[in-house]
DNA sequence: GCAATGCAGTGACTGAAGTCACCGGAGCGT
DNA sequence: ACGCTCCGGTGACTTCAGTCACTGCATTGC
């Protein structure tokens, strides 16, 4: 809870939610929110707790999920700098639908529920904003209803794996990433356990369509881990 | 496809996302408005269509739902008269992400994506509606996730079951609601198939918590199918 | 009346998902 | 060095979900 950082207005300028707004506005908005630090794993809001506002990430990374009866975890989203986190209930009115954590040390900028209606109000250009990023997030949150519905453990493994590698390096036998987390992590992803996670990676292993060390992945055959989203 | 409709403006003004227009708004607004009936079964919009932009419904009721390779069917959202459907993809500039059904001969006033984003502009109340709509959506989508994740079948018909409840008459021996459609209709929205559905009915029945007769169902033991959701 | 169609019930089976228990290794604090 | 905790791997097992095949029943249309 540290003061209005300075240089709050650059950031929130760099957004998109907000780069639509003149200097004056920004420092308007700048000073009326707040600085936050959170370290690894500590917790940004709860699930069910009443909706005070939003976060923008400045560094790190946010993961929301929503936590079972049995303990086990479903990642919703992952966010990272320039996102905004929960802008959504805010308008509602209800409580937050699951909870946020940092996945790393994470600064972020919290804005209070009423500035930023006000701000709607003010300038419909972000309400524009706001509706394109929920009409985006409502895609991945469909996505992932289709994957969970449809699709096998390890047809989403294989979906992640995809997904992750174009933020990849290209390797002599292949795109090279890092697997996003732990096996644990991982599995909150694609909403099964741990042990699945590790049976499938030495799967598809096996099969040679990828080959792990350490945390890193080479993808050997890009058309053959394609191949296993569409078969049953 | 029939010339805007005399009424449209009574019909506008009466669902929550224009009540805050005044009639000369409502009135410009229907002018802009198609309305168009489409019979039991058929398809308002496709997925991966371009999105042109909303529908409202008058009457009758449209379900959002994706479909695999495999033909089977997950929906998402049930709407019914007076709400809206499609509203972000409107926003984000995207194609539909899923497809639009009516379940019922259903009518509609279609309004295009411009109008929409004009209006907003220059009624950010309108813009607000829409997000506190998103917000609600999006929770509705989590629980959904939630569901398919942490839950078996038969919480999840349970669950289903104890929603319907609440729309249900007061019988002798429990409440009587009407089964939400055929087993097949059911099974897609639970994210299963027919036979699961049938045979969980049957259990839930067997355990002396419903009784199925044609198509409506007498809640006999609430506590006890409320038991369902937590346990194992 | 008779096919055609759509809906519901059920038995038998397969394969996927999840649980439990246990092992071994890496990293950390004391 | 020691214990602690977190992570990954694996075997054995149970339960759940989904598929296939077939039956019967009602509705509809010719």
């Amino acid at each position: 809870m540290t003061p209005p950082a300075a240089g709050a207005q650059q950031i929130l300028g760099a957004t998109q939610l907000f780069a639509a707004l003149d200097p004056s506005e920004l420092n308007a908005l700048a000073a009326r929110c707040r600085r936050q630090s959170f370290a690894r794993g500590e917790t940004l809001f709860h699930e069910g707790q009443a909706c005070r506002g939003l976060y923008i990430v400045i560094t790190g990374r946010v993961r929301i999920f929503k936590t079972s009866a049995g303990g086990r975890e479903q990642v919703l989203a992952v966010e990272g700098p320039g996102a905004s986190v929960a802008e959504l209930p805010v308008f509602d009115g209800g409580a937050y639908p699951a909870s946020g954590g940092a996945l790393e040390p994470t600064e972020a900028l919290f804005l209070a529920g009423e500035e930023l209606r006000a701000l709607c109000l003010e300038r419909p250009e972000v309400a524009l904003k706001l509706l394109r990023n929920a009409g985006a997030r409502l895609r991945r949150l469909v996505g992932l209803i289709e994957e969970l519905s449809f699709a096998t453990v390890r047809h989403r493994l294989s979906a992640l794996l995809l997904r992750q590698a174009v933020t990849g390096r290209k390797g002599p036998r292949g795109v090279v990433f890092p697997l996003p987390g732990s096996h644990q992590e991982i599995a909150s992803r694609i909403g099964t356990v741990r042990e699945l996670v590790s049976r499938n990676l030495a799967r598809l292993q096996a099969q040679g369509l990828i080959e792990v060390h350490d945390h890193e992945v080479t993808l050997l055959d890009r058309d053959g881990l394609e191949a296993e989203l569409s078969e049953g």
